[in-house]
DNA sequence: TTAGGACATATAAATACATACATGTTTATA
DNA sequence: TATAAACATGTATGTATTTATATGTCCTAA
C-alpha cells in the first residue's frame, strides 16, 4: 500500500521539511494515526526522491551540518491528490495486545484482572489528559481548507476514542469488583 | 513481542485445534482484536512445537487427509499464563489509514470530503450491524470464568468503539454539509 | 455424479516495521 | 566553558506481516 509513502508527500505537500522534522510530526497528533522511525524515514525519501515525486536542496546550519530540505514536485503532489481521493474499503480493525489478553481473561483471578484493568485505564487516561491538553490549541474548529482542519479532525476522533475505552475499562471495573 | 505465539497458546488453552482451526478463529471475533493468515501461523506452530510449548497428533479426516491437531503442554500454559498476568505500557495507537486521510482533507474540496466520509459510514455501519448479531449470542453476561467472557468483552468494546467512530464520521459530515 | 466450497498444510517472496549500530553538529543552559 | 539535549542523517539486522504459489482432500447440494 506504500502508506508512508503518502504519510510524507501530504507533509511535503503543506510545506519543505527536512526528514529530522518529519519524524518530528509523526510524534504530534498526526502520529495517533500514522508514524514511522527515521530508519524508515530516510530510506523512503531517498525512495520517492528517485521517484521523481519530492526534490531537496542542501541547507548549512551553523557552519557545517548538512541537512537536505525536501519539496515536493508537480508530479509528486498529483500522486498525493489521487490518492487522497480514494475511497477505499474497511481495513481489517487494527491489532490489540490488551483486549487480546482480555479475550482470554477468564483464566486470571478476579483482583489480577482488576489490576490489569486499573493500570490499563490510568494510562488511557493519562493520554487524555494530554490530547485535552492538545485540543485547547484550537478555540473553534480551523477554516475547512486550513492545514489545521484535519489536526482538528483527527485529534476529536482521538479524544472520542479514548473517552469510549474508558468508558469501557471503567464498566468493566465496576462489574469485576462486583462478583 | 511474539504476540501471535501467545493468541495461538491462548487459543489451544481452551483447546486442542488444528492450525486450520486457529486461522478460522482469527475470522471471528477475536479477529477484531488479533489476527493472522495461514502462512504465519503455520510456521509458528512449528517454531511453538519446537519449543515445548505445545504438541500435536495427527488424525485422519476420511480416507487419507492428515490433519495435525495440536494440544498446549504444561510448560506451554506456564508461558501463557505468566504472559496474560502482564501489566505493560500502552501500546502506540493503532495506524488508520483513513484518519491520515483526513488528516489531509483540508487539499479535498467539499464534496468529495463528504463522499469519502459517507463511504467509510456506511462501512463502519455495516460492521457494527454484524458485530451486535454477533452479540445476540450473549443474552446476558457470562459467567467470569467461563471462555465466553472474553468474547463477550472484547465484542461490548467492538461495538462501542464502531458506534464512537460512527458519532464522529456523523458529525463531521453533517459539518462538512454545512459549509 | 460432478462441481464448488470448505477443509487442510505448507513454502516463497516481498513489504513493513522495529531495534540497534554508527557518526557527527548545534544550541541552550548551568 | 563544559555538557546535555536537540538537531541531523544514515545503514544493518531481525522480526512481523502480506501476498502469492503450491498441492491436495472432503463434503454437500444440484
Amino acid at each position: 500500500m506504500r502508506t508512508l509513502k503518502y504519510a510524507i508527500l501530504g507533509l511535503l505537500n503543506n510545506e519543505p521539511m527536512t526528514g529530522y522534522d518529519i519524524g518530528k510530526e509523526f510524534s504530534k497528533d498526526l502520529g495517533e494515526f500514522w508514524n514511522a522511525k527515521h530508519s524508515q524515514i530516510y530510506p523512503e525519501l531517498k525512495k520517492l526522491f528517485d521517484e521523481g515525486l519530492i526534490v531537496y536542496e542542501i541547507q548549512i546550519s551553523g557552519e557545517i551540518l548538512e541537512k537536505k530540505m525536501y519539496s515536493i514536485t508537480e508530479e509528486g503532489k498529483e500522486a498525493f491528490l489521487k490518492w487522497l481521493k480514494q475511497a477505499e474499503p474497511l481495513e481489517p480493525t487494527p491489532k490489540d495486545v490488551f483486549r487480546l489478553r482480555m479475550y482470554f481473561s477468564n483464566h486470571l483471578d478476579v483482583p489480577t484482572r482488576i489490576h490489569l484493568l486499573e493500570h490499563q485505564l490510568l494510562q488511557h487516561q493519562e493520554r487524555l489528559q494530554h490530547l485535552r491538553k492538545n485540543n485547547e490549541r484550537h478555540q473553534s474548529i480551523p477554516p475547512h481548507d486550513s492545514v489545521d482542519f484535519g489536526d482538528y479532525f483527527i485529534l476529536d476522533g482521538a479524544i472520542l476514542r479514548e473517552t469510549v475505552t474508558i468508558q469501557w475499562l471503567e464498566n468493566f471495573i465496576q462489574y469485576c469488583k462486583s462478583l
